[in-house]
DNA sequence: CGTCAGATTGAGCAGCTTCAACGTATGTGG
DNA sequence: CCACATACGTTGAAGCTGCTCAATCTGACG
């Protein structure tokens, strides 16, 4: 079932989660900080492949990823999966089933996985206490449907291709916001079948489609390793705008 | 330009989103239901097929749909379009733009329609002063992005018949909830193109996953009127389950 | 050295696209 | 009231993208 071991740790592994909802809005206070940091009860390491969440649960925490990589998905009966998100660190797996109380998607690990536990309590109490704090939270789940929606105007309007190259200048991109990738290169720890369960196309498709992104001299990839040969090119293709991203300084007087 | 007519209003017409909010907590208390009608600055009437808010917009109101189908889309430069959901009476078209500040897509009317405006400042005060009307906002742009779950599935795993026969589905069903559907059939006000954009498949595959549809004696569909000649079917072929609408009353010690 | 997961390759096929034509309903100006 | 225009739906034919099935290759590991 879900978590394999639990323990008590130390608070520096929230700083992920926390550049992140910075890397949109610096103005959290040092208070916000704290909040953030007193709301987690709890880690947890997960083996990899396993089921963190399962459809139709209704969890009473959520988990933010402080490492390893994790994703969304949901499975037809005949057992064809959508990949519908992938995690990294820093990143709210399932900050929506507090305001959502039922999944209508399962969680997985894909690596081995630390989480920082959130009880929706604490989330609940944050509502109540602190507006901002909770717009940047509210905030952080529109993030996702942001990056869902480029994936669905991938799934439905762009070739493989160009669907593939958009996620890895996603991907790369989302990884240096958390210091995850280098200037040209980065961990994809994901098998052949994974990217194409992500980008909805067969698994013998997307080798022949990462072949073709070699080819074109765009990226090379071995083992979990990613090369970007040329960004332009790689942009130029996907028709990448980081912009969805919300990356961008977010001050507001609203915010 | 977006908004060609603008007029103060009665308010009644905040009805059919409350009963929205309502469909998934029953525990809308007379006082919020005043404070969302109050924030309410002013009603708009826009015609068909006009752009309400455009990629990259910074808004500083949001829009609730009063009557008629609107669309969120994005397009690839060469035209491609995908359209990312599909809006009637009771959605908060572009509640999102509250939290997220910048526009990762366009709105669209699709029939002419009347909008209710809330001003973000109203939206941002309704942040600090009511916890649990936040969170059953914060929830409609979260069923909005479990909706967009669905399109991701449906584009990357179902066939296109399946994926015409959930989105059937889904429509009857929230249609339903805001009483614009009858027993066995509903407006649907989209053109074969607009459909196919909807699905992520072409005008012409439109019509024939159309025809097979009325073959198979599912739905039929004259003119922009969909009767529903068998549910059990649909449900099966599309493999429909609407607990991602969050219908289900929704009541729990921390909602 | 055998085993196993994952990557790669080839061949044939299915689903969907494109192009192009034609049908049909509605509306408009002369 | 007819001639024409326009928008949308429908049909046929050819072709491409991506799928399935099946075999082979590769590297890591016990």
């Amino acid at each position: 079932m879900p978590h394999d071991r639990l323990e008590r740790d130390a608070r520096p592994e929230t700083a992920t989660f926390i550049r992140h909802l910075e890397a949109s809005d610096r103005t959290l206070s040092d208070e916000e900080r704290q909040v953030i940091d007193e709301a987690i009860s709890h880690f947890i390491d997960v083996d990899a492949d396993v089921d963190v969440v399962r459809e139709h649960d209704r969890p009473t925490v959520s988990s933010l990823l402080v490492s390893g990589w994790a994703c969304r998905y949901n499975t037809l009966a005949d057992g064809r999966r959508q990949i519908l998100a992938l995690h990294i660190s820093g990143d709210f797996v399932d900050l929506h089933s507090f305001p959502m109380k039922r999944m209508d998607h399962s969680v997985a690990t894909v690596t081995r996985c630390r989480f920082a536990i959130v009880p929706h309590e604490n989330l609940r109490r944050i509502t109540e206490e602190h507006p901002h704090l909770t717009r940047q939270l509210w905030r952080s789940t529109l993030i996702d449907a942001a990056v869902l929606r480029q994936w669905l105007l991938g799934a439905g309007q762009r070739s493989a291709i160009e669907h593939a190259a958009h996620l890895i200048c996603e991907l790369y991109t989302r990884l240096r916001v958390v210091n995850l990738a280098d200037e040209t290169s980065f961990q994809l720890p994901l098998t052949q079948t994974e990217i194409g369960d992500a980008l909805g196309i067969s698994p013998v498709h997307t080798n022949r489609v990462i072949q073709e992104l070699r080819r074109l001299e765009l990226i090379s990839l071995r083992g979990s390793t990613v090369d970007i040969l040329d960004w332009e090119g790689l942009l130029k293709l996907a028709e990448f705008d980081a912009t969805y991203l919300g990356l961008e300084p977010n001050r507001e007087a609203t915010s």
